[in-house]
RNA sequence: GGGCGAAUAGCUCAGCUGGUUCAGAGCGCCUGCCUUACAAGCAGGAUGUCGGGGGUUCGAAUCCCUCUUCGCCCACCA
């Protein structure tokens, strides 16, 4: 015999050991038998994370559509893992030895790499030991860590598989280098924002005499300048091609070039060449044949190649003093200001340097294609389908992928150079080496790391054992659904589509969901550094985890972001708390009402009992059920998670609790028979309800329907099944016709609250005219309309009294409620005689002010008009109040 | 510079592909109730020129045009 509930509910005590025995029992394994799998992958967080509202909302997502899709029988896989996230992670460990005054070079790479994963050992798990408290069912037994081992194995099968295909090659570009991170970064590592800079215009001598004017953001790289370059339609600068600039603080002559990149009507039309340290300028001189001269070191530091003086300098001081010294030789034209885009590093936030050096890079044009072809024909699909432009457009457009990292921490890029000169040779293996496969001499290892992406583009099957064909492979490849943020739409999402193709030869999933994110009420992004963030645990340990995953769910429609207010947390989560409260109250009710004779429950609603038993108000709630899993199935099918949020809380909330309860209570204590009948629907739709609700809020409906009498003991909501909807259960009549006895309550208590009728006093209703099958739906619901109203007598006929409130519904009934008997008139007389001569002096007032013409002439026409709405509204209640008076006979 | 969203109650947002539950929900607010499932509740109520302007239509929050304001993505005009 399970023990009373108390009337609150508390989830710091049912959630934690819920989750644990969940887990115990196995439950959030894919199924045994013949179900069709499903499967997400969870995008996997940075192993050093905490957990905050992005990965809450992210992974609440997931987990109510792998809940649902589990339910519904099939054998759902939700595989959990971290990411090394090289640049992140090393940044954390650098910053603890920093703590030490230490750097990672006085520590030395291997022993750095150490720490690291002793950092990694220490912490590494607690983001996903986090997600357990938001109640996320994923099978932990597969959890994988993108330096495992086995992905290790995949990072450098991929690697070499590419380089055997020509997809994978070394080269000397341009790259987007972080000096502060000394590392490049891929295109989409260099966030491009818009900053507000300065154009400015340099003189540059021309070896035939006079100057040239060159246009620039960046006037330090001129000591790297190794040429101009203008149109070569230009007019204005066609005589000069081929000839010399002097190029000023570093007295090197450089040939001006004519070529097609050059934008004649941007600045002067004259560009200074860098090739160095632009991306445009070097492909301009790599066509010229113009020396590409790096001017900084790692750390953009001026470096030996430029004169003495400037050596040293950081970048923005080298600026200073290049733009201080043209301006004292009269090099200056003259400055600008100009708003332009610069890449910043996505880690630390530094402006990236363009840096010329040796990487390695994988030709995505030919992964591209079928990535591309794939959304084309309808393949692969996004939820909102608008960002599908955005992935194609990124696709058309792509470029190189700079994948090698100066990092130490990540997957050592699997090539060896031999030691031998003569020998040379460059080896790519799936193996270490220890000796040159040509001349069988030394080697060394490539210093470099992959990018992280690199690893987490592989993981829809590295996860799952490639490139052994193991049984989960064959299983769970492809998955079906991948739910994260737009963020990465470009980073991961776009690139495990290439991968799978390439390497899997299919797909890795059919549906994107990006959902939105999670901002503050000035829009702002959550984020540690400007402190608006809420902690999800916080709320878990507040209100539930329920709440939270109620309220993001509900919270966010598909495509949106969701807006929460971190100084108030009360006003986000009080629904959640609140509607799990209620839950947990009808719950109890129900459970404890079930000490009568129950009908035996088969199927749904529909199996309990005869079609005959019922009254209007069963089969009210039956229809309304089956409308229910209709709506919710529906809504979850379409990722409208919010709908089905909504709909499932309408359902149990407004239809169940609040008038189906009611209307059974006679019948379940037994002053009218049918208490079989009764509980026997109240169960079971409080059943459907409960699954319904689950992929939402777990917990709390587990707890409630394993408390169902009849249940084995190892029963389960998370196995559902789900909820079908039921043709028998259909039935528009009832839901017309208890709309009408609903409505018609809705007026009587309008009616007496409105005339302050004493909440326990009983008034007459008479219904005066209505269609016939109100007519019907009243007499069948007739005690139900009686308690509920509070109405002593309930009768037909048109009357002759006059003192009462009256109403007509939306089919026409009309309806008067006499209350000369119900009411003290006397006081509602005088409570109404004060009204009314509050607003006499009000409404005087108002006249003179507006019969002023001092009033009227001087103050603007807005407010007058104002002042003339107040008078108008204050004569329109005056008057109902002296109707009323009237009504009542005062 | 190109592309794309959004603007509805004090706050956060629904209102979906074809123009008909149309002005909604939650929170907040006001009034009255501790009615034995629930005061984290119950009953009732107020608040909106659906961002501005124009158009199509019998009819527009919804479709078209335009303006304003926010936001996102992309971009080698230095």
């Amino acid at each position: 015999m399970t023990e009373p509930l108390p009337p609150q509910y508390d989830p710091s005590v049912i959630e934690g050991p819920l989750y644990r025995r969940w887990e115990a029992a196995g439950r959030f394994g894919p199924r045994q038998g013949a179900g069709d799998p499903y499967v997400v992958m969870m995008p996997p967080p940075n192993v050093t994370a905490q957990l905050h509202m992005g990965h809450g909302l992210n992974n609440t997502v997931q987990d109510a559509l792998v809940r649902f899709e589990r339910m519904r029988g099939r054998r759902t896989l939700w595989l959990p893992g971290t990411d090394h996230a090289g640049i992140a992670t090393q940044n954390v460990v650098e910053r603890l030895l920093a703590a030490e005054s230490l750097t990672r070079f006085d520590v030395g790479r291997d022993a750095f790499v150490q720490r690291v994963w002793s950092y990694v050992g220490t912490t590494g798990a607690t983001i996903l030991e986090q997600l357990r408290a938001i109640g996320a069912s994923c099978d932990w037994s597969r959890t994988y860590f993108t330096l495992d081992a086995g992905l290790s194995t995949a990072v450098r099968e991929a690697f070499v598989r590419l380089h055997e295909k020509g997809l994978v090659y070394r080269g000397h570009y341009i790259i987007n280098w972080c000096p502060r991170c000394l590392t490049a970064l891929s295109n989409e590592e260099a966030e491009k924002e818009e900053v507000d800079g300065r154009l400015y215009h340099l003189h540059y001598p021309l070896a035939v005499g006079g100057h040239l004017t060159v246009a620039t953001t960046r006037p330090e790289t001129m000591l790297g300048d190794t040429g101009v370059a203008v149109h070569p339609d230009d007019e204005r600068y066609r005589a000069l091609v081929g000839t010399e600039v002097l190029l000023p603080l570093v007295d090197r002559r450089v040939p001006i070039v004519a070529d097609d990149a050059v934008d004649p009507s941007f600045g002067t039309g004259a560009v200074k060449m860098t090739p160095a340290h632009d991306a445009t300028d070097f492909e301009i001189g790599k066509r010229h044949g113009l020396a590409a001269i790096d001017i900084f070191t790692p750390e953009a530091r001026v470096a030996e190649t430029a004169p003495e003086r400037f050596r040293g300098l950081d970048r923005f001081e080298a600026r200073k003093r290049v733009v201080a010294e043209l301006e004292t030789l009269g090099l200056m034209e003259r400055i600008e200001e100009h708003r332009h885009a610069v890449g910043h590093c996505y880690r630390c936030g530094t402006i990236v340097e363009p840096r010329l050096s040796d990487q390695w890079f994988v030709r995505m044009g030919p992964l591209a294609r079928p990535a591309l072809a794939a959304y084309r024909d309808g393949r692969l699909r996004f939820i909102p389908e608008r960002r599908g432009e955005e992935y194609a457009q990124w696709l058309g457009g792509i470029r190189d992928w700079c994948i090698s990292r100066q990092l130490w921490w990540g997957h050592r890029i699997p090539v060896w150079y031999c030691d031998d000169p003569a020998c040379g040779r460059v080896s790519v293996s799936r193996t270490d080496l220890t000796a040159c496969p040509g001349c069988g001499g030394g080697v060394r290892q490539d210093e470099d790391v992959l990018d992280t992406w690199f690893s987490s583009w592989l993981v829809p099957f590295s996860s799952l054992g490639w490139p052994d064909r193991t049984a989960d492979l064959a299983t769970y490849y492809p998955g079906e659904t991948l739910v994260t943020a737009p963020e990465i739409l470009f980073f991961w999402v776009a690139r495990m589509v290439m991968a799978g193709i390439e390497f899997m030869g299919e797909i890795p999933f059919s549906t994107v969901y990006l959902h939105g994110t999670v901002r503050d009420t000035q829009h702002r992004k959550m984020s540690k550094s400007l402190g608006n963030g809420i902690d999800p645990l916080d709320v878990v340990d507040r209100y539930g985890a329920d709440a939270l995953r109620f309220t993001i769910l509900s919270g966010m429609a598909v495509g949106t972001d969701l807006i929460l207010d971190p100084g108030d947390l009360e006003s986000s989560f009080a629904a959640g708390r609140n509607f799990a409260n209620k839950l947990w109250n009808a719950g109890r009710f129900v459970l404890s009402n079930l000490s009568g004779p129950v009908r035996p429950l088969a199927g749904g609603a529909a199996d309990v009992v005869d079609r005959d038993e019922l009254t209007l108000a069963d089969r009210w709630i039956m229809a309304r059920c089956d409308d229910t899993v209709r709506e919710a199935t529906d809504a979850y099918e379409r990722y409208r998670l919010n709908d089905a949020a909504a709909a499932t809380y309408r359902f149990l909330w407004s239809d169940l609790a609040d008038w189906y309860i009611e209307q059974i209570k006679p019948r379940l204590y037994g002053d009218v028979p049918g208490g079989d009948v009764a509980r026997a629907v109240a169960v079971a739709v409080f059943d459907v309800a409960l699954r319904l609700l689950h992929p939402v809020m777990p917990f709390v409906t587990e707890t409630l329907w394993g408390r169902i009498p009849g249940r084995p003991a190892d029963a389960t909501i998370m196995l559902g099944p789900w909820p079908r909807p039921d043709a028998r259960a259909a039935d528009p009549a009832a839901l017309r016709d208890f709309g009408a006895v609903q409505e018609l309550i809705g007026a009587i208590r309008a009616i007496r609250a409105e005339y302050g009728v004493q909440p326990g006093h009983p008034v007459r209703a008479i219904v005066t005219a209505m269609p016939a099958a109100t007519h019907r739906a009243i007499d069948a619901e007739r005690g139900t309309i009686l308690r509920l109203a509070r109405v002593s007598a309930l009768t037909f006929a048109p009357t002759e009294e006059r003192v009462g409130g009256h109403a007509v519904l939306a089919d026409g009934t009309t309806l008067f409620v006499p209350l000369g008997d119900a009411i003290d008139v006397t006081r509602e007389c005088r409570r109404l005689g004060d009204e009314v001569a509050r607003l006499g002096t009000l409404i005087d007032g108002q006249k003179r002010k507006l019969d002023n013409t001092q009033f009227t002439s001087r103050a603007p026409g807005d407010v007058v008009e104002r002042e003339r709405l107040k008078l108008q509204s204050w004569t329109e209640q005056h008057g109902t109040l002296a109707q009323k008076r009237e009504l009542l006979g005062c």
